[in-house]
RNA sequence: GUGAGCGUAGCUCAGCUGGUAGAGCGCCAGACUGUGGAUCUGGACGUCGCGGGUUCGAAUCCCGUCGCUCACCCCA
């Protein structure tokens, strides 16, 4: 009889933002790009598809990411391509592609939008999701970094209201002093390796850096009595990560100092950190970046210091959510026609209005009044604007003020004014 | 990739040891024929995720499967 067709659904990981929640996003979204503006950040927009070799080269392919999380398929002239997983490879390859080094000076960069990643999906983790990163090119000095830090913690903890968060700094050391480190850290592990989990005895061997980054209780110990990166650093990493320092406090912007920060991605340097947010359940990382100077070189382009972050949006709106609450109809106008000759006045009524940027509903159904004033409600209308033969004939349109309940006549020539010095 | 929990009305869920489906909210209508948010009355809406098994009988028990959620892992 009635056979039921299996209904479409969405890929399994993303999701639709329907309107109630994309006011939060908005907002989230208005507030990053007018903080990027202050520091004269420019957006750029990069492809959602790349060639699949611009991450392994970039990200690493030895990376999470990049062995097992990406969503890469063969074209049909056999190239293969990928869905990017982060967007600072692509801003680095448009950097070079366009030869924006040409223009001298530093670039400044942000970009937001969709990045997508093959992981099992949980709270604040999905397949697809959007990040808002800057990257800034040009600047090896430790007041960029600092600055870098300032926007995230003006953005995040100032103009967004996010609490619990805490700024998590480290540096990896660089091509000079890193591997020294890597050496001794494997040495240290060969003694106490087969005390710890399982999975540090893996890592031990495949990603020694791995070890720090281990969560569990037993392994804890041991791990505090490994060799520390921050002994290891060569003498102009240590200086530039005390001038961050000294920066970040000159600010009076908060930061714990964490030699076991590692990073996921390959390409980094030297200055390192995460913030996390203890609102967001195990998915805590709210954004996390550092200093790649290297990563233009290696993708083909001149010498170029870079430093840059990447901000979770889905964490942040998530996170942001405890403070937020806005009503779906603000300042809307709504009119109200009660028989068939009056639908023309209201329509025309309606289009004036817009014109003159005002937010109006105009139902085309014939409703009673109850009704038609109930809509009103539910729509959380500031104004009705009730039209019927009455109106029509005076020409004074009653207009109710539906939190108070008071209405009053208004000469439909005066209707625009009155309405627009009421709703702001 | 691994583990655990959960799939019943639009939403949140109840339904004990098997007898063939309920509440609240929401929605629609009326009480109130040009005045909403309160109240009352009535109403519509269910392949009980899907498939199979046990049984006279399954939302309930068993097996499988799909989906969702959370955690591990990893990261933003």
């Amino acid at each position: 009889m009635s056979q039921k067709t299996e209904p479409v659904r969405s890929v399994k990981g993303v999701r639709d933002l329907l309107p109630k929640e994309m006011q939060l996003w908005q907002r989230v979204e208005e507030a990053t790009r007018a903080v990027f503006s202050t520091y004269n950040f420019q957006e750029i927009r990069t492809p959602v598809l790349e060639y699949t070799s611009l991450f392994a080269r970039s990200v690493g392919p030895d990376t999470d990411i990049v062995s097992k999380e990406m969503f890469t398929f063969e074209d049909s002239d056999r190239e293969s391509l990928t869905l990017r997983p982060e967007a600072t490879a692509s801003v680095i390859r448009a950097y070079i592609e366009h030869s924006l080094y040409n223009e001298g000076g530093i670039h400044k960069l942000f970009y937001m939008g969709p990045m997508f990643r093959r992981e099992r999906p949980q709270k604040g983790r999905f397949r697809q999701f959007y990040q808002i990163g800057a990257e800034v090119l040009g600047s090896m000095e430790p007041g960029t970094d600092a600055e870098v830090l300032e926007i995230l913690h003006v953005l995040i903890t100032e103009r967004l209201g996010i609490r619990e968060v805490n700024l998590l700094l480290n540096s990896v050391g660089c091509s000079e002093c890193r591997p020294r480190y890597v050496a001794a850290l494997r040495q240290a592990l060969e003694g106490v390796k087969q005390n710890l989990c399982v999975d540090c005895q893996r890592r031990a061997e495949s990603n020694p850096l791995r070890v720090l980054d281990c969560k569990v209780e037993a392994d804890q110990p041991l791990i505090g009595k490994l060799p520390r990166i921050l002994d290891y650093l060569c003498e102009a990493c240590r200086l530039h990560l005390d001038e961050v320092k000294k920066g970040l406090n000159q600010r009076k912007i908060n930061y714990e100092i964490t030699p076991r920060l590692v990073r996921g991605l390959d390409y980094y340097v030297r200055t390192t950190f995460e913030m996390t947010s203890g609102t967001l359940g195990a998915q805590n990382a709210l954004a996390g970046g550092g200093r790649y100077d290297g990563l233009v070189e290696l993708l083909g382009g001149p010498r170029t210091p870079g430093i840059g972050f990447a901000i979770g949006e889905d964490r942040l709106v998530l996170a942001h959510q405890s403070a937020a609450t806005q009503e779906a109809g603000a300042n809307l106008i709504y009119i109200a026609w009660l028989e068939d000759n009056s639908l023309a006045a209201a329509s025309d009524l309606a289009r004036e209005l817009r014109q003159s940027n005002q937010r109006v509903e105009l139902v085309y159904s014939p409703m009673k009044m109850k009704k038609s004033l109930a809509t009103a409600n539910r729509l959380n209308a500031r104004f009705a604007v009730i039209i019927g033969p009455d109106e029509i004939e005076t020409g004074r349109y009653q207009v109710k003020d539906m939190a108070s309940g008071q209405q009053e006549p208004v000469d439909r020539t005066g209707i625009g004014v009155y309405l627009q010095s009421r709703t702001g």
